[in-house]
DNA sequence: CTCAATTAGTTTACACATCAACTATCGGCG
DNA sequence: CGCCGATAGTTGATGTGTAAACTAATTGAG
């Protein structure tokens, strides 16, 4: 246990200068990895991660959705929602339609199109899922999962 | 302990599909968390989280390197090397010469202006691992680690 | 009511990742 | 020797994230 394999694999030559560090190269080292295996899927689909995460939100909330809601829960800041959407439109995957209550706001649907598109992807998105973190037991998913939100709990609400 | 914090961020109405997918996006979302802070960190330096990456990396080897082995130890690929050691080069932190023996490489050497914005990057990049995750116990930062090592093991050598 | 501050969204500019196509060089085989 | 495949690196196109400046519309204070 005395040296992780993190410190193999960017083959340094000294040992990591705290245990934070090593922690924290091998969190975004991994989530790194797993995005790139979802990448690669939705690729095949014509899809980036981005594009997904947005579908999957509209599907999720079942109603049309203002550009700030979309943009609050993605990664994504509010000018990049702009081209994201502009693509998804062009693919017929969305519609955007300024609203009458606010003519300042723009509305963003998910199209027929854009619904059978996820439908196709949920089942293998799961498989996705269970090939990658498959292999640990529920029981240190579940460790995995609190030590995670433990980790982000300072700094994830107020900054 | 039942419904986890990341499932109310994202705000979702039913839980997750699997403990595997709620591990998942725990793993991404608090990677992409920690990674911001550095990138602020960095951009106070004129530097970007790759930039600094490929300097750490010059100076850890502590000789001229080649582009292809740059490129192994970083997650970019070999053609956003060549633009992004073009920045470096502009900026005077690192120089850039054909090799004798083989024309076809270009070794990479850090500059002592280099080695000079990293010096006084390494007290600061500690200080923000402690606050990132210093209020996680040695005991929980090893869990960590060891999870997030065997979550990996089956798919980050071979693919 | 009117004007200034606020807010939603877009545009622009830059850094970067990815892929495909290209150039230059090397190495080996006939 | 000369050509052909392999390799190092670059270039160009597309998509995305970030920040700053901008437009359009709403809101609110006087």
């Amino acid at each position: 246990m005395a040296e992780g394999k993190l410190q193999r694999e960017v083959k340094k030559k000294r040992p990591f200068d705290s245990a934070e560090q090593e922690a924290l190269l091998n969190v975004v080292r991994t989530g790194d990895r797993l995005q790139i295996h979802f990448t690669r899927l939705f690729r095949e689909h014509e899809l980036t991660p981005s594009q997904y995460n947005v579908l999957r939100i509209l599907r999720g909330e079942g109603r049309p959705m203002e550009c700030m809601e979309i943009a609050e829960r993605t990664v994504a800041v509010v000018p990049g929602i702009t081209g994201l959407i502009d693509r998804l439109e062009k693919a017929g995957l969305v519609t955007r339609q300024q609203s009458q209550e606010d003519r300042r706001v723009y509305l963003v649907t998910i199209t027929a199109c854009g619904l059978a598109l996820l439908a196709g992807l949920d089942e293998p998105v799961l498989a996705l899922h269970r090939k990658l973190l498959g292999h640990l037991t529920q029981s240190e998913l579940e460790q995995l999962i609190r030590l995670l939100e433990k980790a982000r709990s300072p700094w994830e609400d107020a900054d």
